[in-house]
DNA sequence: AGCACGCCGACT
DNA sequence: GTCGGCGTGCTC
């Protein structure tokens, strides 16, 4: 009786051995997977290795290893062996535990128990807004502030909440259970009807003529495909170039030639016309991932997928894991995009792992983008990558005109937020009979609800930030735990009844567009509106295209590829917004929202104008994104990192520390840096002996400090980064962190208070 | 992730 | 005096 090596579907670090069961052999391979006990229960888990390895995982003093039988083999199809390189891959690279890697990677189906979310009912919305407007009825009482806060938060949160965060409200949770305004459902009953199953006639649309500048693009592409070697580009193409033609033409040659295709997007849900579009164009042959799809969809796409009836990959982050089999091109639309970065849990970059499956698969990879990422757009320079160049747009008219209104001179009337010369813009455009897009990426009705009286503004009690006042749901919210509170009738520091909204979010857009504009049709895109009623986003676009709509106010969910013929103007109502983030990558995020909005302009018969508003004309990022150069946006970018040694001339990791206690993550932090720095273990940290890290040598410390937000969810947050000139000198600092970042969470629970070490390798945000 | 073991408040 | 809260630790 043999024994196989197991990475169970748990966030556990280390595979673990088990015993294969004589009526099993044969059956096992590496990539099966298998149902496995562990502990009291049975797990999913993957088959990585024959044999049982020694040493495989640590085992604790003294007790002999006791190996269990694999208790079955999964009925699904086993995962290819490339797919248990790039996990292995990925455990390394970004520190996560092989099990939790595993987990991502298996198709939704055979994980353990769905997530379960906490969501409230309509009669549960229904009785927030009676309590909020202090109406009396028996059946829709909350009864009692406890239960009505929660409530609230409830009902703020897009996509319900995870019943882990809130175990601290355990009691209060039930009676809201109990009263019908809440429920946990899972998540797969809630979601929204399965796509139609895809129609599997194949190739109906017959593809358009091609510009000068995509055969140019094809031609090279097709050439790299041939070649069936790995052979990275990036495909510079402004909005409404046509990238997503030079995919499909990709995709169709790559099919052509036996292999098959992954294609990602930042957000599938955001971007039906593109699924649309490669059903239309590949069929049956398309199998689309999103998160949204119920579990039972995935997994039936993930086996099409595996068993080679669907040899085009669709899908979101997530689907870089998709099980293709001679993957013979991977494109990542929108490359820039931050969405591609995992934020929690195995903080992996798709875009980055996508290069990573082209390479070992010998695939031609397509990175596209109007707004290349400077790690993209400095790899093309360097060579790394070969830069495709689509300059002009496929469409009738060229890149719409930008004019930067400057708000210091021009202020808008009160309560309007529009200029004297974006009311204007904004009349001519529905006197037209057109359509016009108003773009502010915040949410909400006011940015602060503070008193006039003594200056204090309204904040989260769990975190250090403002909280945000959603009129719609007439409550203060916070936008980092979701609390959702009334607001106070008076100051609760001074008492004075001068409390006020003060600045502007995407609702309180909507309202003065609405009082501006009588008798215009105005729809809004946001998350609140997304969360308010399923489907929203999909409804309001698919209105603005029939032209039912005639202003659409959003955040940057209405910059993504949309097309939308009839817009003729785009205004963005205060570029500032996040231009002043202490965060280095603010800039670039500038430049990429104002190039993306603008995109959205004239892309039909009419030819477009975009209006920014904003404080600081002679910000670089606008000046650029104004003249549409991106050559001036990223030398001056450029230079600036260059300066910093930050991406791409150097790497980052961040390391976290987060806990109740300040003073023991603080402790923390700071005992984790000098045992970094002095290259030596302190006497609480029983990490290794030794550790590489040398400050001002190739890897450098920097902090710690606390984070820029210093509390989330009443939890306090220090940081420090590390950065390195050179990948390969960042692993070892990155293998220290994990070994040093757990005994420090120990010591941290030696002292009294636990700390948590979360490690980011490559981080896309440093708040 | 679960599920059990292990120390401090409101009940029969 | 117990029942039961969730903090911490383990799972081949």
């Amino acid at each position: 009786m043999s024994a196989v090596e197991v990475a169970v579907a748990l966030p556990v670090t280390g595979t673990f051995s088990y015993r294969v069961p004589d009526r099993l052999t044969g059956q096992i391979d590496i990539g099966s997977q298998v149902v496995v006990p562990f502990g009291r229960r049975r797990v999913a888990g993957l088959v990585m290795a024959l044999g049982a390895s020694e040493g495989a995982s640590p085992r604790p003093t003294g007790r002999a290893r006791v190996e269990a039988e694999i208790a079955e083999v999964a009925q699904a199809p086993s995962v290819p062996p490339s797919l248990l390189a790039l996990a292995r891959f990925v455990a390394d690279y970004y520190g996560a535990p092989i099990g939790e890697v595993v987990r991502t990677l298996l198709p939704p189906g055979t994980r353990p128990a769905a997530r379960r979310r906490v969501v409230a009912t309509k009669l549960g919305r229904k009785a927030l807004v009676a309590a909020g407007a202090a109406l009396r009825r028996a059946d829709l009482d909350v009864g009692g502030a406890d239960q009505e806060r929660l409530l609230a938060r409830i009902v703020a949160a897009a996509g319900g909440l995870a019943p882990r965060s809130l175990a601290a409200d355990r009691a209060t949770l039930e009676r809201l259970v109990a009263r019908g305004f809440v429920e946990a459902r899972d998540r797969l009953a809630r979601a929204a009807r399965p796509e139609a199953a895809p129609r599997v006639d194949v190739a109906t649309r017959a593809p358009p003529t091609l510009t000068a500048d995509q055969s140019a693009a094809l031609t090279e592409i097709s050439a790299a495909i041939d070649a069936r070697a790995f052979r990275p580009f990036l495909l510079h193409g402004v909005t409404g170039s046509g990238k997503t033609e030079v995919y499909m033409q990709a995709a169709a040659r790559t099919l052509a030639a036996g292999r098959t295709a992954l294609v990602l997007v930042p957000e599938i849900a955001l971007t039906p016309q593109l699924s649309s579009r490669f059903r239309a164009r590949f069929g049956g042959g398309v199998a689309v991932l999103h998160s949204d799809l119920p579990p039972g969809e995935r997994t039936r796409e993930w086996h099409r997928l595996r068993r080679g009836e669907a040899r085009v990959a669709l899908g979101a982050r997530s689907a870089v894991f998709a099980p293709l089999v001679d993957l013979g091109l991977v494109v990542v639309d929108e490359e820039h995009d931050g969405s591609y970065k995992q934020q929690e849990g195995v903080r992996y970059h798709a875009r980055d792992l996508a290069l990573v499956r082209a390479r070992d698969a010998r695939a031609t990879c397509l990175l596209g983008s109007a707004t290349p990422s400077l790690e993209s757009f400095e790899a093309a320079r360097r060579g790394r990558y070969r830069l495709l160049a689509m300059p002009s747009r496929a469409t009738p008219h060229p890149l719409p005109e930008i004019e930067i209104v400057d708000l210091r001179l021009h202020r808008p009337a009160p309560g309007t937020f529009l200029s004297g010369r974006l009311t204007a813009a904004v009349r001519a455009t529905l006197a037209a009979g057109r359509q016009a897009i108003l773009f502010l990426n915040r949410r909400g009705f006011a940015t602060l609800v503070l008193c006039r009286d003594c200056g204090v503004a309204a904040r989260c009690r769990d975190c250090s930030v403002a909280l945000v006042w959603h009129r719609a749901m007439r409550r203060l919210v916070c936008h980092w735990c979701g609390l959702a509170e009334r607001p106070p009738e008076t100051c609760p520091a001074c008492g004075g009844a001068r409390v006020e909204p003060l600045g502007v979010g995407t609702e309180r857009v909507e309202a003065a567009l609405a009082e501006t504009f009588p008798g215009a049709r105005i729809g809004r895109i946001d998350r609140d509106a997304a969360a308010a009623r399923r489907g929203t986003t999909e409804a309001t676009l698919a209105a603005a295209a029939r032209g039912e709509i005639d202003l659409i106010v959003g955040t940057q969910m209405i910059a993504k590829g949309h097309d939308l013929p009839g817009v003729t103007l785009v205004g963005v109502v205060l570029a500032d917004v996040g231009m002043c983030l202490p965060d280095f990558r603010a800039g670039e995020r500038t430049f990429q929202l104002v190039t993306q909005v603008a995109g959205r302009a004239g892309r039909g018969d009419e030819p477009g104008r975009v209006i920014v508003q904003t404080f600081q004309p002679d910000h670089p990022s606008l000046v650029a994104a104004a003249r549409h150069d991106y050559a001036a946006f990223f030398a001056a970018e450029a230079a600036e990192r260059a300066k910093l040694g930050n991406p791409p001339f150097g790497f980052l990791a961040l390391v976290r520390f987060e806990g109740a206690d300040a003073a023991a993550v603080e402790r923390c932090a700071r005992e984790l840096a000098a045992s970094l720095r002095t290259g030596c273990g302190t006497p609480t940290l029983r990490g290794p002996p030794s550790v590489v890290v040398q400050n001002g040598g190739a890897v450098r410390v920097l902090g710690p400090g606390p984070a820029p937000i210093a509390r989330v969810r009443g939890m306090h947050r220090w940081q420090l980064a590390l950065k390195a000139t050179e990948r390969k000198t960042l692993r070892p600092a990155v293998a220290a962190i994990i070994a040093l970042g757990s005994a420090a969470g120990r010591s941290g629970g030696a002292h009294g208070a636990r700390v948590r070490v979360v490690l980011d390798v490559d981080p896309v945000s440093l708040l």
